[in-house]
DNA sequence: TCAATATTAAATGTATACAATATGTATACT
DNA sequence: AGTATACATATTGTATACATTTAATATTGA
């Protein structure tokens, strides 16, 4: 297995919650699961730190980066700016070949939604808009909007209920503003991309605060149990 | 020499263009010079790349990262909406102790200014916004921000003649500027800071275009000697 | 002479041994 | 019993030797 893969298993385990944040990695271990030594290991994982996906501390190693209530209150305030910065730019400059590639990995994600995949759901998300990043072509934004997509990832994960039917009503709508998505960029639409990325991002503003805000009748009874 | 001070000192040499874009960082040579194995080097050398001051191609090192005309252009495209939007949360988050130091950087700031000394002035300058990001300390647009001051200060430079007078004119503004950024983050006043970073944008802006654009004299003179 | 290939030198990439640091445990002392 | 200190263990950090890849040069053939 080379650095490449070593490097993508790693970030897509974390991504899924696999390894939960705070979770630490140790060099022998992952080492010797790899099958490789240590010196090419901790190269990754410093790349990873570089990310965002890890922490490493001096002396102390590396663990998954956290997800404290503070990040997640960064995470609703950058977002929202970013993701339309990117969209509008990804508008602006995306290429024929990336969008052909757009309308292939939105097909992955239409299936993946019909077999109810969570992790195939998440992956082909991933892959949706981190494109998207591609498109957009600023390293400067690059850094910022691969952070947010990690943990965004990582917070639909924790607020993911795959039974419930306001869940499968969000999916279809994030299906539908993807191929919307798509011809704004065909169309090179900027206002129109940054519309729908508004909206879309609502659907995982929702979301999550359907769950972090808890209903009246929870709250009184844990009251009680004070 | 520990890791961080070569760290630093590379950063430093790379901002002041002493170590200019494209330069080829060899890891023997390197570690030579700062007495290291190359080990930590290698090291140093992936935590520079992260960051965006340098980029590494496989198998074939580290180079200083290049500064085209399409990095020019996404700088002119991404500064002033990154920098407004860390100015404003350092508004809103700015402690005590990190006003205290930002009145210390800025005191250095003038006498710099004062002295003429350009390799301070771009020091200190870059260590007055440095802290603005500690401020505003959102993790999802510190690598975006950090990514843009690194390329501000090397744009600068490249732009910088000491002896005229309109640059003199430029600095004592740019320390009107700090002066009022502070006392816009002590009263926590965010309009008032976004409005300031805009005006202190004009100025880079200005001086860049000054540069970039050849006035019509000059550009006749190029079309006859094509 | 030019082109293609083989060879060689120099650089990066990896493995491993060793050093420094941090943590947990046991023991001694108050 | 509780605290502090000393020691043992485990983990990270560094140096160095070796492997691999790249680039330049030399050599051979047309």
């Amino acid at each position: 297995m080379d650095k490449k893969s070593i490097y993508d298993d790693l970030k897509k385990r974390i991504l899924t919650l696999e390894l939960e944040p705070g979770t630490a990695l140790d060099e022998a271990s992952l080492s010797k699961h790899y099958q490789i030594s240590r010196t090419p290991l901790r190269e990754v994982l410093r790349g990873l730190a570089g990310e965002g996906c890890v922490e490493i501390v001096n002396n102390r190693g590396a663990y998954v980066s956290s997800m404290s209530h503070k990040v997640l209150r960064d995470f609703f305030i950058t977002a929202p700016m970013v993701y339309s910065a990117i969209g509008r730019l990804a508008a602006q400059n995306a290429k024929p070949a990336q969008i052909q590639e757009m309308s292939e990995i939105q097909e992955k994600f239409r299936a993946a939604i019909e077999s109810g995949s969570s992790a195939d759901m998440v992956y082909w998300n991933q892959c949706f808009h981190a494109l998207m990043g591609e498109m957009a072509d600023n390293p400067y934004l690059k850094p910022s909007y691969d952070r947010l997509l990690i943990d965004h990832a990582r917070i639909s994960q924790t607020f993911y209920r795959p039974r419930d039917t306001e869940m499968s009503k969000r999916n279809i709508d994030a299906l539908a503003h993807h191929d919307q998505m798509i011809g704004a960029i065909e169309s090179g639409d900027s206002q129109a991309i940054v519309d729908l990325i508004v909206e879309h991002w609502e659907l995982s503003r929702d979301l999550i605060e359907y769950f972090v805000k808890p209903d009246p009748l929870a709250f009184e009874m844990a009251a009680v149990n004070e």
